[in-house]
DNA sequence: TATTGTTATACTCTATAACTATA
DNA sequence: TATAGTTATAGAGTATAACAATA
């Protein structure tokens, strides 16, 4: 935006005054000052992420949702519902399907905390962990590895710089 | 506001092995590989710039969505509801009601295809484009300047190639 | 009184099938 | 028959209020 670049597009071919016919019809639609949204790409480079991640962990069944809390209970044991919901700005009450969802396949498990009976510990189980490992191992050897195809490492590393800053700092 | 900020995470301190206690209760939840996980940073910066951008835009109460619907009508006028809808990802059934709350607001019309009636040509009518010049107005001088000010104006042309290149070729 | 997990609920997005009127 | 716009519908994702058990 700032300076509307406009790239290559300029034709002075505007629609004529009035008549409702048709546009340019061989023509392809001008993305023209959206393709400077950044909302826009974002949106956009975010539903081909996770399109690919959810077709390349398709063997295991995993949502990129599904995936990020059972990282975190890895890297997290023991902590309870809200923790675990918050910090991937999940809201409490929609987080207790989502652990039905993973309970029932028996991936990881509730227990009654002993310091405070109202909350629930949580636990990946054994399956669980195995499941998460094949996981990582397809994020890494399929999904990454196209990421890194597509952008090279380093910009991969830029991006993902400039991306946690904009989460933070915005 | 209040967002569990995560601030330093290190600490060797993993959870001993059962006791079905509470984790390290002072503890800030650590993210691990969560953090390095593209898609994961892609939502949550997506998030944050689209919640920015309606704070901007809230006085003319437009979505990122609407916002980019006018974008499109103005640069390419006489088009159907089809080749709209396609070009932003939106299927064509969920793009009527979209557009039946332009209408309503008089930013834009339907009218009848001379050439073929089967179709919807689409114009912004001149609410629609008083609106959305104002629009863009404050994307420019508060929304975009905002993000600027957190990446840098070369940062935000480096982010935008490479959100494409992902959206182009991923 | 406050908090944890939960239910109920609602609203937005997204996705698919099928109808209508045109072609 | 095929296509454009539409309707109906169903499923995710997200949001808020309120309740029971516990603190």
């Amino acid at each position: 935006m700032t300076v509307s670049k406009t790239p290559a597009l300029d034709l002075t071919k505007t629609v004529r005054g009035s008549a409702p016919a048709d546009a340019g019809e061989g023509d392809a639609i001008k993305l023209g000052e959206l393709s400077e949204l950044l909302g826009y790409s974002l949106k956009r480079a975010q539903l081909k992420v996770f399109d690919d991640f959810i077709r390349c962990v398709a063997p295991l069944q995993l949502t990129p949702a599904q995936f990020s809390v059972l990282l975190l209970l890895e890297r997290n044991p023991g902590r309870n519902q809200t923790e675990i919901a918050n910090t991937l700005g999940i809201l409490r009450p929609n987080f207790v399907s989502m652990l039905d969802g993973l309970e029932s396949r028996e991936l990881c498990v509730r227990m009654r905390s002993t310091n405070d009976r109202r909350s629930h510990v949580l636990m990946l189980t054994d399956k669980g962990r195995s499941i998460l490992a094949r996981a990582k191992k397809l994020v890494v050897s399929k999904h990454e590895a196209r990421l890194n195809e597509v952008l090279g490492p380093e910009n991969r590393v830029a991006l993902l710089a400039m991306l946690d800053k904009i989460a933070r700092d915005f």
